[in-house]
DNA sequence: CTTGACCTTCCCGTGACTGGAACCTTTATC
DNA sequence: GATAAAGGTTCCAGTCACGGGAAGGTCAAG
């Protein structure tokens, strides 16, 4: 399989899949005419990477994930820690988001929105007490 | 008030009160010796983009926000457009990591986590449909 | 007079790509 | 056989909002 067919079926852009052999992430076979040529065994590899990224896992836990998958005497174990502190990463990213959301949504609350320049938005940002 | 000082007060790093004015959100004088000279004006201001920056604000967000907040003819609609977009962008992070939240931990509980390789997160990243 | 704290500029690195230039190969059409 | 379009290649620069560190100037205390 040549890079844009292999794009396509993983989903991934092939300016990412050039990324990921440049990071050590797939080897592709290289044709006489220089072309990269995919195995499906690659194609694989790229859909794992593909869908460990949508789940927000980072390039480094994706490369981990991806030696534990190749690994078949890996400790489940393994898996789960990557996994588990991703999650909790996750959850510290919603919980800083509700808070911002919270405020942000009390001070739009606040503010008529019309043509005036009185706006409590503005002085929450400049005066915090009086939000 | 030199830079540390003018740190110290607002709570951000000497390097990131540079930065902002590289990219000209502040313009501090210039001392004899070349030393950056902040008034109480240029301290407030960083005060506020501190804030603006820990609601999520991109530093664009934030210069239109000065603006506005310098701006006494201003009207609050246009301030509160910027925060309702803001929000918006705040709440679809929050959605998008919820899906990811649910999905992960629904593969983290199905996991033993053991030292056996059978591992039902390796499964799910291969193949959803088999989660 | 020296020490140490503070300040300056400048350049490189971050993460995970994305865009674009310049160029080569293959395939289809005339 | 010529040509044009669609695909491939490498390399370089830019993104966002800084942070690290080098090399050097300035200032206050002892």
């Amino acid at each position: 399989m040549n890079i844009g067919e292999v794009a396509e079926k993983t989903g991934l852009p092939a300016k990412t899949i050039r990324y990921y052999e440049d990071i050590g992430l797939v080897r592709p076979l290289r044709g006489h005419n220089g072309y990269r040529q995919f195995r499906d065994s690659d194609a694989h590899k790229l859909t794992f990477l593909g869908r460990a990224r949508a789940l927000g896992f980072s390039i480094e836990d994706c490369r981990d994930l991806l030696a534990l998958w190749e690994d078949q005497d890996r400790a489940s174990a393994d898996v789960r820690q990557i996994a588990k502190g991703h999650l909790a990463e996750i959850e510290r990213k919603i919980t800083d988001l509700s808070a911002m959301r919270d405020t942000l949504q009390g001070l739009v609350r606040a503010c008529h929105g019309d043509d005036r320049p009185d706006c409590p938005i503005l002085r929450g940002l400049a005066d915090p007490s009086v939000s």
